[in-house]
DNA sequence: TATTATACTTGCATATTGCAATTAATTCGG
DNA sequence: CCGAATTAATTGCAATATGCAAGTATAATA
């Protein structure tokens, strides 16, 4: 059997070009990291900015600087907690939520597209495997552990 | 049907996580760009430093210096060709080889660890699976093109 | 031979990153 | 109840990465 190193290198650096170009949306430019951010304050129930950065595995300090800029750029508020004030939670204004919402719609147009060279039972055999691979990384002691998923 | 882009975006990241983790080896440690590049000249015949540096989408005087950096870690070397001497051929040396055999032998490692969660008849339909997606991106226009694969 | 094109490198300015230290709020031990 | 230790988040700073514009060297073309 072919080296499967090799086939999921090459699939992630697809990937890599993939999120690289999908990131632009309601007229300003977002980055790869920004999209993940984004993307992860949308999907979990009123994050902290710790929780964030831990699920994106990106070190807090940065991560803040991050929020930040993101904040700046009027798609994310961050509140203080009443009960406990040095926890924020994070959240996406109306416009990031847009920005999110049409980030997903683009990535679902690639997405889509690439499945276009498949038949349907590839297409639902691959989807089934992500989720498949997905599940098995979550299980996996020795890498890829996040809290999501 | 759930979102396809949430199952790709997860798995996106769990790879970019275990990405980071599985690039030191021989002493020396190794960054995820610096994988790339050394699998890249591994994999192609004498390839020019362009060559390489639109395989990986980078930028080519990005390029030029991470390649830099590289000869400097003794792990490339550059060499210019006779009959064009504009052209600078790259390969790996001795210790690079080892650099990207290693790495190469930790992800294999790491995908098998994955793996171990599904039962044989999972696990090659999830490979043969990555095969039709990269095949397909490989035919889609709109995204990931790469010359590669 | 002069112009144009190509392969690669450097200058500079900007952006990203993470460790160490700081601030602010909470909890714990006596 | 008060001071020490803990926790959440932010800032200082230094190192690294990035890309555009410009430069160098070689080759092709007219």
């Amino acid at each position: 059997m072919e080296n499967v190193r090799e086939l999921f290198q090459i699939m992630t650096r697809r990937f890599g070009f993939l999120n690289k170009n999908c990131c632009s949306a309601g007229g300003c430019d977002i980055s790869l990291v920004q999209s993940h951010i984004l993307y992860e304050i949308d999907h979990q129930h009123k994050p902290s900015v710790q929780q964030v950065a831990e699920a994106l595995g990106t070190d807090i300090t940065t991560f803040s600087r991050q929020i930040q800029s993101l904040i700046k750029m009027n798609l994310v508020k961050k509140t203080p907690v009443p009960d406990d004030r040095r926890v924020h939670v994070l959240s996406l204004t109306t416009e990031g939520k847009y920005v999110a919402a049409t980030i997903d719609q683009q990535m679902n147009a690639y997405l889509g597209e690439v499945f276009s060279h498949m038949n349907d039972f590839e297409k639902e055999t691959v989807i089934r495997s992500v989720k498949l691979l997905n599940e098995a990384m979550a299980k996996s002691s020795l890498c890829c552990t996040t809290p999501i998923g």
